[in-house]
Parts: C-alpha cells; structure tokens; sequence
DNA sequence: CCTGGCACTCGACTGTAGCGAGTGCCAGTC
DNA sequence: GACTGGCACTCGCTACAGTCGAGTGCCAGG
C-alpha cells in the first residue's frame, strides 16, 4: 500500500507533464522527460499501482495517464515545493500596488493583479465589516427629513446609506445624534456594536429618541446585518485558455457560480488564519465548481486577517507558481493596508 | 432595386425564423411556416435578391439563408414593431427595484433584473459625476495630518477620497474647508467645477491657503477628471447559452472586451437623449465586440440622462423584445431616482 | 410575374480500414 | 525479488468512400 519514492516521483512527473503540455502522459514520454532512471515497463507497473490507489487514471483504454483530484491533493501536500517568486515578479507586484490612492483602487489593482499574475480568475474581497472597527460615523443632511449615514472604518471601508426619518430633523439634533453615536462606538468593532447600538436607543432622551431608534435601525440592518461584504472579481477570459478543454467543454455552471456574490464569498471568505487553503475540484463544496480549483488565503495588516483573496482556475493548473503568487499578493496588500 | 413588400416580408420571416430555431432558414419551411401566399421557388427568386443586395447569406452552397449584419439592421429599423410588456413583466421590474435603498442597491438591482429579463449581459453606468450636482461636501478628520473627503451628488452617487494635508490642521480649520466649499460649489454641476475650484484656493486667506490647495487637487483630480465612472455588469454566464454557435467559438474576446470598463462605458455611456441605440456585429466600433449586438439606452429622472445601461447578446437576439426591456427597465429607473 | 419540375451541389452522416500511442503481461536477466 | 525487453492487444483518431437529403438555381409553361 505504501507508495515508494519511485512511485511517488512518477506521480510528480505526471502530474508535472500533464500540467505542461494538457495531454494525458504515457510511460514513455515519462522516462524520456525525467530522469527515472528506469525503463518504461517499470513505469507501466508503477502506474498502475498508483491507478489503483485512485491518484491517476486512464481517459480510454489506450490513452496516457492523467491525475485525478486525489493525485493533485498528494502532489500539492506532499510533492510541490512552492516556487520562489522571481525578482521581476516581486517588483512588478510593488510597482502595481504601489501607485493605490484608495481601499477601493487597492482592491481593484490587486484583483487585476492577481489575474494577470496567475492568468487565472481572481477574486478579492473587500475588508470585512466585521472584522473592522469604526473609525468615524457622519451624518450629513440632505433634506430636512433625510440623513446619509457615512461610516469610517479603520481598515478603509467606507459606506454610506440614506436614512428616513421619521419626523424633520433640526439640525442641533443631528450634531447631538452625530456626537453620541461617535461618543458609543468609534473604535469598537463592527461585531461588537449591536448592544451599544441597543444602549444608546434606550439612554437618549426622550426628543432624540424616536430619531435615535431609526437610525440605529439603519445603522444594524445595514452595517451589520446586510450585504455587508464585498468582492471584486477579474480575469474571467482566462477561463477560455486551455480552449474548452478544462471545465469539460461548459463555462456555463462556473460562469454562474462567479455571479453570486455568496458563493464567492464562502470560496475566499471563510478564512481566520493566514494559512493557504487549496480546494482541488471535489473537495470544493459548490456543485458547479466540481471542475475547478481554488486558492486562497486571507490577508490584513500584520497578523490580523481583514479579508479573503484568491483564484480560480482547472485542476489542472500550476499549484507551486499559483499557490506562490497568492501568497506574495497577500502579503504585500497586508503591508499595505498596514500603512495605514 | 427597390425591395418590394413581399421582399421584406420574406426577410422578416428569415429573421424571425433563425432567431427562433437558431438554424438556416430554407425556402420550403419559410413558406409553410409564414401566410406568404406565394410558392417556394418564388420565395427562392426573393431570396437570390435579398442575397445579392448582401441582407442575407448562405453559409454553404447547399444550405439555407441566415440574416446578415445588414439583414438585422433592415429588420430593425423598418420591419419590426417593438413589443409591449406584457402586464407581467412590468410587475416584475416594479417589484424588483421596489426594494431597493441605496442607488448602489438600485444600480445592482437594475443590472440583474437586465440579465434575468433578456437573458443576455447587461451593463449598467452609475449616474455620471460629469452630469451629477454636488449636493454636500464632507470633511471627516481621520488624524491630524488626514481628511477623508466625502461627496455627495444629487444623483445619490457618493465618493470618497483621502486627502493627505502637507501640515497638521486644527479642527476648526477643518469647519472652514467644509464651510467654504460647500458654499461655492453646492448646486454646481461636475463638470462646471473646475474654475470654481481654483478660485477658491485664490479667494482663501493665507493661513488656509496650503490646505485648500492640496484639497483642490484631490477633488480635482479625483471627482473630475479620474476615474468618475462605475459600471456594474450581470448575466455573463447567459454568453454561453446557444452552445458556442453564436460568438463563432471563442467567448474570449466578449469576456475581454467586458473586462475592460473604458469599453463598456464606451458601449453604453455615450449617450445624450434617451433614444435607443442598437449596434449590430459589425458597426460596433469594438473589434472584440464584432460578433454581438447592443442595445443600449440612457436614463435618469424625468427628461435628464445621467447614465447609459443596456444589453449585449449574439447579433442573432429577438431584437423586439430587448429593446422594449431595455427601454421599460431604463423608465423604471429613472422614476425611481426622480422620487429622490 | 408566378409556379412546378428538375438537375445539381454539398454538408452531414455512416461504415470501413489503417495507423499509432499506449497498455498489460510474461518470460528472461541481474 | 526487482527490473527489463518484447509482444499482443486495445482503442481513439484520421482518411476515405458512399449515401442521403435539404436546399438551391434555372427553365419552360401557365
């Protein structure tokens, strides 16, 4: 049962090969691209041992060998060695982030990044809300019966919503209503803030009151509870490389799956440490992207995780390089937003 | 040369057939399926005409005929008759942007609604800036040496940019920015901003002169001249409904040319009265784009136009009924922002 | 001017044959 | 016992020939 070096080195190279040249690999074009330092007919037997064990498999009878999800899974686990970004790849990702005036900018000059780099789809999400503090709450009138609420948060975000009020509102009220929410809740996090949110509903007096409570309203549906998160997304024409040969000849479910923003999310977003995560074809939980595999990590200041970024692309694609650049990215948003 | 009415009804039949089946359109299914009261082979002598006038073709010798480019554009402008909703439908789109709270909420709303209702790729351009009011500034000190600008448009449309000051400013200083700035440049258009700008940085005392200064830049560069322009984009998983036969193969350069926003806003920004605007195959001016067609419209409250949003399918869509969904989908929108 | 009839074209499909990459197995060797 | 060379076998791919049928263009006649 065990696998020996051989077999194991036999996997590497197939997978490696196939990788490369998108054909399913035969023992002789094996033994002629590596040095296995055996003959052919030794590589048939090692091959079908590993068939065997479910790590490769045979498209037809007489076809090459192929690797199948659970050969990606040993080859990235035990195989792979993550390949040192070149020079000129670290200074190409410098000088593109470089330039960001803006979390917005950041977030989209990494995703198109992120795309270019790996030339596979890209997918960062905005700093979550709930992993921010505010930083600063603004209430600017619009009408007398009409308030934007502008949040702040530390990590750059900034939202804003229309507030309805119930009754016109003086403006010696707002700057009343402005001081207490920011008295209560700058530098708490948005997780945390429901209960204070609560508190000054109840303490307020009784003029500010009915006020207070629609904007806490607002300020819960919206901030906390809502759509609260964000993604970017690029590089979808790469799904196109590799002429239909990947995703088994239809776009069509992947294409679907990157329209929702709640897919994306559970795909990047469900990261609490720094560590990469590799979903390789079956492992991803999502039906229509049984074909396809992730790579993602988060990425915050320091060792504080703010959001997820990642991509995605066929199992057949470079883990080493990708699972390589991901990280590289990662790291230089987080530095980034350090700066901040 | 005159296309006489039989001609054109066969034409029509022609579009509307290979719209409907997707396949080349022969003389004797044309005359079973249409009241054209005449016989195939007459039919075939129309069909030499049409041919040779270049209104159709025949992928090969031994096949039916197919519309072409030109074809499509007859049938626009002079055979078809745009088709009402149906009752349904327009409670559809009433329900579905009924909701919304936000213009990021009405943007998103309008663009899925687009892609669901025509089954194609729809864009839509956030209310332009250049043709937005300022209707608030504000400044929110984030530490002593930083101001995030918040601007607030008529259109709903809210933009936010740090602003890195050359000194410390005291917060009363910071009322005086605010106060100064919104009493000249309230109520001013965009794009009618630039001169007042400058001139209030040649206007403002000496102490605040440095401030104003750096923040004239920001806004200049930012809210003018920078990228002013948002597209939200939907329904690309519907470029794959007709199985690769539209698009001749490749979705590469549709996915490209969608990746690029200078694109899209030049596909659905470029627009100054609220007609309709179709673009078939080739009279787009976008080489990617040579294989679709556009249909795309303006909007905004009342008579004004803020912003272009509109569909993009194979050159073989059932024109009629996207360009009365385009149009009702725009009308809806833009009473939805004359309420506010 | 329209129509029925007819010869013709040509793509789509089917069946057959040959090729070649690749395999599995086995007997022989180190 | 592990490796190797040899060999028979499988099977997808390509080429080719033949058939079918949808559709056309043209022409003579109403």
């Amino acid at each position: 049962m065990g696998l020996d070096d051989r077999k194991l080195a036999v996997l590497r190279a197939i997978v490696e090969d196939y990788v490369a040249t998108q054909e399913p690999v035969g023992s002789r074009a094996l033994v002629e691209r590596h040095q296995l330092g055996v003959s052919p007919a030794t590589v048939r037997n090692d091959m079908a041992v590993l068939e065997e064990e479910g790590y490769i498999r045979q498209p037809h009878t007489s076809a090459g060998r192929v690797p199948t999800d659970r050969g990606y899974r040993l080859f990235v686990d035990r195989l792979s060695r993550v390949k040192p970004l070149s020079p000129a790849e670290r200074r190409a990702i410098e000088r593109f982030l470089l330039g960001a005036v803006d979390l917005d900018d950041v977030v989209h000059r990494t995703v198109r990044l992120l795309a270019q780099l790996t030339r596979q789809v890209a997918v960062v999400q905005y700093p979550s809300l709930a992993r921010s503090s505010v930083r600063h709450l603004e209430l600017v009138p619009i009408s007398t019966t009409r308030l934007m609420l502008v949040m702040i948060a530390d990590t750059g975000r900034v939202e804003q919503r229309l507030v309805e009020m119930p009754a016109p509102i003086p403006a010696d009220d707002v700057t009343d209503l402005r001081r207490l929410v920011n008295e209560k809740l700058v530098d708490t996090r948005l997780s945390e803030t429901p209960p204070l949110v609560q508190a000054l509903v109840d303490e307020v007096g009784p003029d500010l009151r009915p006020a207070m409570a629609t904007l806490a309203s607002v300020l819960l549906e919206t901030l906390v509870e809502r759509h609260e998160e964000r993604i970017a997304l690029a590089g979808t024409a790469n799904l196109t490389r590799g002429g239909l040969l990947d995703f088994q000849g239809s776009l069509r479910p992947i294409l679907e799956a990157l329209e929702e923003e709640v897919v994306l999310l559970k795909l990047i977003g469900e990261v609490e440490e720094s560590t990469m995560r590799v979903r390789i074809g079956d492992e991803n939980e999502i039906d229509n992207l049984r074909a396809a595999s992730v790579v993602s990590t988060g990425y915050g200041p320091g060792s504080m995780i703010v959001g997820g970024l990642g991509v995605l692309g066929p199992t057949r694609m470079d883990y080493p390089s990708t699972i390589a650049t991901v990280r590289a990215v990662a790291r230089y948003v987080g530095d980034l937003l350090a700066q901040n």
